[in-house]
RNA sequence: GCGAGAGUGCUGGAACAGGUAGACAGGCACGUUUGAGGUGCGUGUGUCGAACGGCGUGUGGGUUCGAGUCCCAUCUCUCGCACCA
């Protein structure tokens, strides 16, 4: 019989689907398992080979997790609005609802394709209107709970997509996605305050089982530092209040900066002496990019504010203030005390304009360069705080700040608020409207949710207004308090929206009364399981935890982070280990490989290709390896020969499989799953009785459900394989009889013996001694045997001398 | 600059908790099956050497009976952050 993959695996995707046979029931009394992956974007290019890799490594899991008896949730949906979608359907004259109908029939096709145990029932799609209420209904209660504002504020604009983009969407200053440059304009935009949640976003990292790289990502951008701010009094009268990590160097204060754009600048205008200098330097500041400002790092600039001084509050010394482009407007309060004695910046800038370094904490030459450290130093030339270590001196000056009423502790962050306005059609739109009377108003939840008008033209503005701005159809309501007429916001939510809580409507993709029923979320919760890509680490990750944890605060989900284990997966790279490219012409398209050597193979292949958390690139010979194994199997089936136990042969071996295969899957070792499966293969090369090839089918299940639910339908095994009992294996049968013992002479390799397993260790060290390799080297060396390492059932070192 | 991770055959990659480095696969070579083969099967394949044997996990040290694995130093690469006071 011929391996037909093509007919096989199209039977057994259509049998799955008709029975069922991978829904997920809510409430069954199992051992829920909630798997996840990151839903697509469904582009116009279709799947690619990047999300078979995650996709087909959780669904080994889920798979296996079945088998094993656990009831799985194994969803996929669509995350379907976004920009390439409204450009592609603004150039083609075709409404982005028509694209994304077609792109999502592309996606699901090859997804069934590919044989994924996903349970289609609950495919949620983000752009349906059922799903968009709820996406609303979550702005709402963020609104009604102060957590989303409007504000007028410079933001990041990209030029190319004519829209605002969050931080986390700024790379290197050009756009994440396009790739264009980003200008700072000032806009008034709808922001949710994530920053209220910082903390608990760090703390509660301690509580989840996410990989390192994850947390420490998450770490370092919200980038919690603790401090004090203190005020320093000027000679004007005003007080300036700076941020600072040190407050325990205050004594080394030599001179202040503050930001170009800080307030007081504007108002000590009119009395600083060198005005004009000042304004220039704004000037330039202001015309520069960031990515300029911080390119030109090396060189620190600056212009004196000459007329006006500050008061150092520790020793009431007069000190300069300067303007430097080096401290920001945005973080702490735009304005620094300066220690170039014990900072590498400050350090820098005294040197360029010639100031005094106060060296405070002893230890390192501060004429030489900054001295930063804060475990070893002892205070000096700084009164009270003279020989204290630097966290005994921070404790006392912020205490005696504290007592004076001119300072006090402080945490900052890095993490800015949200930036939630998106000037573009194909998105959510922002359930506020505009009343003259009643000014900003909610829409009422019984209105959700609110759609997009239906017209024909949807381009985006050069003005920065949203292209929804001239529907007036659409924008021109009522308000819902007075009933009065109204203007509808007319910016969309950002595309983050509707995947920060799609995991929550695959508990209960089908309820018109809530987002998901408080018996799914009971049952469901938290996503067991959550598999990503690293580029969602500070976006879709950071934002999906801040949503979750808003709606733990108001009673919607039963618990505070929504995922309680997160991994990620390496790249895969085309053949010479570039990135995939359209325009290296070396992507590789998962429905060519299907083609010409089916799912399963290319399913294998997948899992095989490597360590899963690293880059890999793809060999299209080795496909073919993994074509050969799985020909080699469907071969095995023509050998298998009666018999209802393991042969005493083959048993060892399969017990170890069995226990190698559930261990590895679990791990995330498909690959070394794979190789073990091979060796059994391998094995089994002359053929083996109906026990054996049982087992195989079900451990190769996983990766190749197809041919094995054919093999094992073939030789009339009982249910279907993919959803029968996975084998369990005998620890004490795990070992062989035998044992091929490694002789070490001095701890060189010099060969091996043959002994029984578990052998007293005298009777190893008896056993090495009348070994012939190991005389012949006793005598080689002329010594004695002074002494014999026994390693159980692994080698023998002799030492001779 | 800071943070994280990685350097193993011709290639992708294995190696539990320090215990036979190179599993498994690809490629290549030779043989064989075949009318033919981008088929199947078999054998070989880290390196030097005819062999005995020696040498081998980026580099240099160290700890240990024994190091790819641990420690110190150093080089290279990838990723993330980047004047965050």
């Amino acid at each position: 019989m011929k391996y037909d993959f093509t007919a096989i695996e199209q039977k057994w995707q259509n049998r799955w689907e008709e029975q069922k046979l991978y829904c997920a029931t809510t409430g069954s009394d199992k051992p829920k398992f909630y798997g996840l992956i990151e839903f697509p974007y469904p582009s116009g290019a279709g799947l690619h080979v990047g999300h078979a890799r995650p996709y087909t490594a959780m669904d080994v899991i889920a798979r296996k997790k079945r088998m094993q008896g656990y009831n799985v949730l194994f969803p996929m949906g669509y995350d379907a609005f976004g920009l390439p979608t409204e450009n592609y359907a603004i150039k083609n004259h075709i409404h982005p609802r028509i694209v994304t109908e077609n792109n999502v029939k592309v996606f699901r096709s090859q997804l069934k394709a590919l044989g994924y145990s996903f349970d289609w029932d609950r495919e949620i799609n983000t752009t349906d209107p059922g799903y968009m209420k709820w996406t609303q209904w979550i702005f709402l209660q963020l609104y009604k709970n102060g957590l989303a504002y409007k504000a007028k504020m410079p933001v990041n604009w990209c030029t190319s997509c004519k829209c605002v983009l969050a931080n986390e969407e700024v790379v290197d200053n050009v756009c994440e996605r396009c790739g264009s440059p980003v200008v700072r304009r000032e806009k008034s935009q709808w922001m949710l305050r994530i920053t209220r949640y910082a903390d608990r976003l760090i703390d509660d990292l301690d509580d989840v089982d996410y990989i390192e790289r994850v947390k420490i990502q998450q770490r370092n951008w919200i980038g919690r530092s603790t401090g004090a701010e203190v005020n320093f009094a000027a000679t004007t009268g005003d007080v300036i209040t700076v941020y600072t990590t040190r407050p325990d160097t205050l004594f080394g204060a030599t001179y202040m900066v503050l930001s170009p754009e800080h307030a007081l600048v504007e108002k000590w205008m009119p009395q600083l002496t060198n005005a004009e200098e000042v304004q220039k330097y704004q000037a330039e500041a202001a015309a520069k990019s960031d990515f300029e400002r911080s390119e030109l790092n090396k060189d620190k600039t600056g212009v004196e504010l000459k007329g006006v001084r500050a008061i150092n509050p520790v020793n009431g010394k007069e000190i300069p203030i300067f303007i430097s482009d080096y401290v920001l407007s945005t973080y702490g309060t735009g304005a620094i005390m300066a220690v170039p004695a014990h900072d590498t910046r400050d350090w820098d800038f005294a040197k360029a304009f010639d100031l005094p370094i106060i060296e405070v904490v002893g230890g390192g030459n501060v004429q030489e360069e900054a001295f930063t450290d804060v475990e070893t130093g002892i205070m000096v030339n700084s009164d009270f705080l003279n020989g204290m270590e630097v966290a005994q001196a921070k404790e006392a000056i912020i205490a005696w700040l504290e007592e004076k009423g001119i300072g006090h502790s402080k945490v900052n962050y890095k993490l800015r608020d949200w930036v939630f306005s998106r000037q573009r059609y194909w998105g959510e739109p922002i359930p506020i409207v505009y009343c003259d009377k009643c000014g900003e108003q909610p829409l009422n939840e019984s209105d959700l949710p609110l759609l997009l008008p239906d017209v024909e033209s949807y381009e985006p503005t050069d003005d920065g207004e949203s292209p929804l701005a001239p529907m007036t159809d659409w924008v021109n309501c009522t308000c819902p308090k007075c009933g009065g007429p109204a203007r509808r916001e007319t910016d969309t939510m950002p595309q983050w929206a509707g995947s920060s809580w799609y995991f929550l409507r695959y508990m209960d993709p089908h309820n018109e009364d809530a987002l998901a029923s408080k018996e799914a979320l009971e049952y469901w919760s938290p996503v067991d399981w959550y598999n990503g890509g690293m580029e969602h680490t500070t976006l879709h990750l950071l934002y999906s935890r801040f949503w979750h944890k808003f709606l733990y605060d108001i009673g919607v989900v039963p618990t505070k982070e929504p995922y309680a284990k997160r991994t990620s997966h390496g790249m895969i790279l085309g053949e010479g280990g570039e990135k995939m490219s359209k325009s290296r012409g070396n992507v590789i398209n998962p429905t060519d490989i299907i083609n010409a050597y089916g799912s399963d193979t290319m399913r294998t292949y997948i899992v095989f290709i490597g360590d899963f958390e690293k880059a890999c690139s793809w060999s299209s010979d080795a496909v073919k390896g993994c074509k050969r194994f799985l020909d080699k199997v469907w071969n095995l089936s023509e050998n298998v020969v009666p018999g209802e136990e393991y042969s005493p042969e083959n048993e060892t071996l399969i017990h170890k499989t069995i226990k190698k295969v559930t261990e590895d899957i679990d791990s995330l070792k498909g690959n070394t799953a794979l190789a073990q499966l091979m060796t059994l293969v391998n094995q089994f090369s002359g053929g083996c009785n109906r026990a054996e090839f049982r087992t195989l089918l079900q451990l190769l299940s996983p990766f190749a459900p197809h041919i094995c639910d054919e093999l094992w339908e073939v030789h009339g095994f009982e249910g279907i394989c993919s959803v029968s009992q996975w084998p369990v294996y005998d620890e004490n049968k795990c070992r062989d009889a035998l044992v091929d013992i490694a002789i070490q002479i001095n701890g060189k390799f010099k060969g091996t013996m043959q002994l029984a397993a578990d052998l007293p260790q005298e009777d190893v060290i008896a056993a090495a001694a009348a070994n012939e390799t190991v005389l012949r080297n006793v005598e080689k060396i002329g010594g004695k045997i002074v002494k014999t390492i026994v390693v159980p059932n692994k080698l023998v070192n002799v030492i001779v001398k």
